[in-house]
DNA sequence: ATGACTTGCGCGGCAAGA
């Protein structure tokens, strides 16, 4: 089983883009993040001519987030805790798998930035919610993927400049120290299992020559459970969707489970 | 030369991203 996910950065702008990756590598699951757009106007048709089923959870504008999968789904929308965050940032479906299923989690977490303002407590906040919803979904003893745009840079070899990202929301100790303490309570880091080399990255700013200087962060993550982990067959980043005419800041991500 | 972009909203620049 093939998961997948992928910041588009406006799902609108990108549908031609995605609609050629769902071609060539033929996920049985993609996870999107950041529509920037309602569900209504998500390409829903596109997508389903594909071959997928699709469950959206859109805002207007800001963030949003989809499963896509070829089998069908069940879903869940938003990050339990908070029944006043308004902000579209979780979507769960449970999906088949052989003669069990695979619970996959799609997740758009906040950037966090500027750090001393509520923009990085809610940041803080909502990686708490997440660690106490991810530690409740592993006592299922599942095959589950978190995956999504962490905004996390889990250590030094995962940034272009760890010292001048240093005060960063995305790269800060308690930024780091919450990210451990989810991986701590039983996942994989699937790229992690399988390489230990520097300069693996999912995203490179649209400014400053970022792509062409290969000045990049790693901060698209897939979380495994022991018992996904263990199903592990390979990782891959699809770098080449950054070389592209119009492209996402973010590139796609995506494992291969066994049967 | 050392690189100030890309979205949505909505029609003028601003907010947000990372």
């Amino acid at each position: 089983m093939r998961i997948a996910t992928w910041n588009v950065n406006s799902v609108r702008q990108r549908t031609e883009h995605l609609l050629a990756y769902l071609r060539e590598h033929s996920p049985d699951v993609l996870c999107l993040q950041e529509l920037k757009c309602l569900e209504e106007a998500f390409p829903r048709l596109e997508v389903e001519a594909e071959g997928y089923n699709v469950a959206i959870h859109g805002q207007k504008t800001y963030n949003g987030v989809a499963i896509l999968s070829k089998a069908p789904i069940e879903t869940t929308t938003g990050l339990p805790g908070d029944e006043s965050d308004e902000q579209s940032r979780y979507i769960e479906a449970i999906i088949p798998h052989g003669a069990s299923v695979v619970r996959v989690g799609c997740l758009y977490l906040p950037n966090g930035n500027p750090v001393d303002t509520e923009k990085y407590t809610y940041k803080l906040a909502w990686m708490d919610r997440l660690i106490a919803h991810a530690k409740k979904l592993l006592t299922y003893e599942e095959k589950l993927v978190l995956c999504g745009d962490y905004n996390v840079i889990p250590a030094a070899r995962d940034v272009y400049d760890p010292v001048g990202w240093a005060n960063d929301a995305l790269f800060k100790p308690q930024t780091r120290a919450k990210f451990q303490e989810l991986l701590a309570l039983g996942f994989t880091d699937a790229l992690r299992a399988t390489s230990d080399a520097e300069k693996l990255y999912t995203f490179w700013d649209y400014q400053a020559g970022a792509w062409p200087r290969n000045k990049g962060l790693r901060i698209d993550h897939l979380l495994l459970s022991p018992q996904a982990a263990d199903r592990l067959e390979s990782v891959a980043i699809d770098k080449d969707m950054r070389a592209k005419e119009k492209p996402s800041d973010h590139v796609p991500i995506r494992i291969d489970l066994r049967d």
